[in-house]
DNA sequence: CTGAAAGCGCTTACAG
DNA sequence: CTGAAAGCGCTTACAG
């Protein structure tokens, strides 16, 4: 049994409005000692407002949700994207809800989400990839909430990270480097967007610097789990091997770096490596140059662009990509002669 | 402006109540094409019952929070913890509101997050590791919210892993193999219990068979990044090496199998490994013998609890531990004669 | 079978 | 300077 209002108010013999004021600050015309005696009451008997309270009044949650797949690899939750949300939610003292949504039981219309069914929030933020299952997106669309799409590629309402750019950016430093013979490596089973717009911005590099890009090293359905260094040797055993890979991500890193070594390539001298991560990537004792994933900026710029649609209910806003930072290794160097 | 019952009553000419009653299917009394009446009007509109009001007349929020620490490693969230809760609060039709606490600001006596602050959700389930800062003790005991510590040993109201199991267990395999020359090995700078749990168990399924334990192979305040696969080349070089290596997590397992393989020994062969984690690990295209975290079930379990304690307010629960599965792959083998 | 009232916890606008 | 009333969105218990 929660303490509220009416039980301060009772306890100290002052109006429940009174006592409302008093609590918010706002009772400068109540007698000093009226007021000190209500805080009293209210700190000895561990007073917390209802937030429910608050939410019917103001007309506003004080909570945004975010939405995740249950997919595995379809949707995640990365450190640093709950984080960068987490501190601008801070910021404006709201409060985070989470909600996965199982693709399955979408389908079966009997079966609808708390988050989608209730009002409880604000507005969505969703994480969600490349094909949304049109039950979801008709859910979506029918609670009429204020939605911001994170690694969702759309032109408006939608915030993602720059992966052509940042995959323009690795090849252009392997470029810089020396090197030509180029490759960009791709094991995962994923069809994440991502993956085109790392390959596109590879090629487009390379094409800048007149050269031809390679196929993308990959196999259709991904490379199986127990044979992906098998397969990265294989590709660093052709006699016109690249000298330089650029890795999809941390997965085909590590496995490059494994194969390399069992073929004793050193990273770094025999052959160049760089990979996007969220996190610097450090394999073998060694930095590997890393494109590192804006999560936590836009984890933040969601929360402020879905804040923004929010405060503006009908204008929606274009979509924002955010730029790659980048951390050096020794991974990086001018080919052999 | 979202569409109300007292805009549904309006339309279509009924009392508020009868709406909400025809609405929550409680209207057998009520004439058929009045009933239809209105829930076509609320299925046009749009409408979606107000989470805030139904928890301010249920005195149930309908809700409950997780709450983690900002620091990393003191708490993360792990993938199979997250979706064990979600199952469970999904079976129940509860949401989960998700809180992080940043520690440096706890000792603020004017910053109190909103989930501490207000009134929001009818308990907590804490993944915080074990050194609780004691301001966020106090403002947690002052919420007086019903809660379920995860991953915190204390004796009652929290749940955990059996590592002491594991560690023994681990043990065991390497033994009934026939290895007597058995390391522990922890290269992170975690001081989390685990690490002494395992280790413990490690170490007494070495007694009951009549061996000493190794010393822990670790070094204090862990090993830095950069020198960790040197650090397991070292360890792994000596004469008196062991035979079979339990890695404490994944990052020990990769490290050993790196510096196992510049080695030139074959794991499974020439060295056994096993290791702890929250998945079947695969390392150099091998499958590594893998106690497996059973963060799926501690999520749901928590849950239970949690709904346990939230029924029965003065009852406390004695604390659960949880034994971890297995996932057998093929690197370990009898020792070379 | 139907409507008006009272209440959940809170705040704001208005009488005295 | 203080109190009583009205309202947010909803439901339940009670008159007619």
């Amino acid at each position: 049994m929660p303490v509220t209002m009416k039980m301060i108010a009772h306890q100290s013999g002052v109006s429940r409005p009174a006592v409302s004021m008093i609590l918010n600050g706002k009772a400068d015309h109540l007698r000093a000692d009226t007021r000190k005696r209500v805080l009293a009451v209210a700190r000895q008997l561990g007073y917390r407002p209802n937030g429910a309270a608050l939410a019917i009044k103001q007309g506003r949650f004080g909570s945004i949700a975010l939405l995740l797949s249950t997919q595995p690899f379809r949707s995640e939750l990365p450190a640093g994207l709950l984080s960068g949300i987490d501190e601008e939610l801070h910021r404006r003292d709201l409060s985070l809800t989470l909600a996965r949504l199982p693709d399955e039981r979408l389908t079966d219309p009997n079966f609808v989400p708390r988050i989608l069914r209730e009002y409880v929030c604000d507005g969505l933020l969703i994480n969600y990839f490349d094909k949304i299952p049109p039950a979801m997106e008709q859910l979506i669309e029918a609670s009429r909430l204020p939605k911001i799409w994170i690694n969702r590629q759309c032109d408006h309402d939608c915030i993602l990270p720059d992966d052509m750019k940042a995959g323009h950016d690795a090849a252009v430093r392997m470029l810089q480097a020396g090197h030509r013979r180029i490759g960009f490596v791709k094991q995962t089973s994923s069809t994440h967007y991502s993956v085109a717009h790392r390959y596109a911005g590879y090629c487009s590099a390379m094409r800048d610097a007149g050269l031809a890009p390679l196929p993308m090293f990959e196999r259709d359905g991904g490379i199986p789990i127990g044979e992906r260094v098998q397969a990265s040797r294989s590709w660093l055993s052709s006699p016109d091997r690249p000298t330089a890979m650029i890795a999809y991500g941390n997965l085909e890193a590590t496995n490059i770096v494994f194969a390399a070594n069992t073929l004793g390539l050193s990273v770094g001298r025999d052959l160049s490596l760089s990979t996007f991560a969220d996190h610097p990537c450090n394999l073998l004792d060694q930095w590997i140059d890393t494109q590192l994933v804006p999560e936590h900026a836009i984890g933040k710029q969601a929360v402020s662009l879905l804040e923004q649609r929010i405060a503006n209910r009908d204008q929606c806003i274009e979509a924002v990509t955010v730029p790659f930072a980048f951390a050096e290794g020794q991974s990086c160097k001018p080919p052999q002669a």
